[in-house]
DNA sequence: CTGCAAGTTTGATGGCTGTCAAACTATGAT
DNA sequence: ATCATAGTTTGACAGCCATCAAACTTGCAG
């Protein structure tokens, strides 16, 4: 069963709507958290400070502003971003707020 | 006489504040006016919906984030684009979001 | 079938912010 | 001085949105 809405052509969007995703800091995170993951992000294995249902809003929004990917493995609900389909419609804008988001705060200290 | 408020280096303001400055559509017009125009823009100068208080407010928000210089000329407040100084702290990030709001709505046909 | 794990939906709430009108300040012109 | 122009400040208000708890749904394991 396919549980999940319609996720949008990202063409289709308005800038308005894709600043209004990326404007919490909450959906900015989860952004970032995907754009340093390897693999796809099931919902529970964010670090997010808030509750469950706040985190189902803030999926939804990024899903509805055609920046992230959702589907199910299971009960898991699996999370991709959109970058390159993103990038043919607004060329530079995720990357250079994933950029000054993570400049931010080193996950790593290098070496 | 200054009456201008301090003017922040945008080394100094977080992602955060530039974001919020940004997805309030008419200080995104100012902001896309300005970098449309060729010399600076007094307050007064700019095609904006709102009423001349609600301006002032837009203006000081822009002007906080380090999105905006101002300065007096006699009773104008002229404005100008701290693109440059943006450009060292948040490469690309401005002239993206300059960039998907004027290809929405093109000024000239092309030729 | 029972129980659990993962997320969702609903309803309510609090804070923030964009908006305006009105009164005000500052500058320049007559 | 007087007046007009340009913009600011203040105070109030309305709408929006992030947040949570509680109840619910779906799927998997035993």
């Amino acid at each position: 069963m396919n549980r999940i809405p319609a996720h949008p052509d990202p063409a289709e969007i308005a800038l308005q709507q894709v600043l209004e995703a990326l404007v919490d800091p909450v959906r900015r995170s989860i952004v970032t958290q995907l754009a340093q993951a390897a693999e796809d992000v099931k919902c529970g294995g964010f670090d997010l400070d808030v509750s469950a249902s706040t985190a189902t809003h803030h999926f939804k929004v990024l899903r509805e502003a055609g920046l992230i990917r959702q589907y199910y493995v299971g009960t898991s609900r699996m999370n991709s971003l959109r970058d390159e389909e993103f990038e043919q419609v607004h060329p530079g804008l995720l990357g250079a707020i994933v950029a000054a988001e993570s400049s931010r705060r080193p996950r790593k200290p290098v070496g």
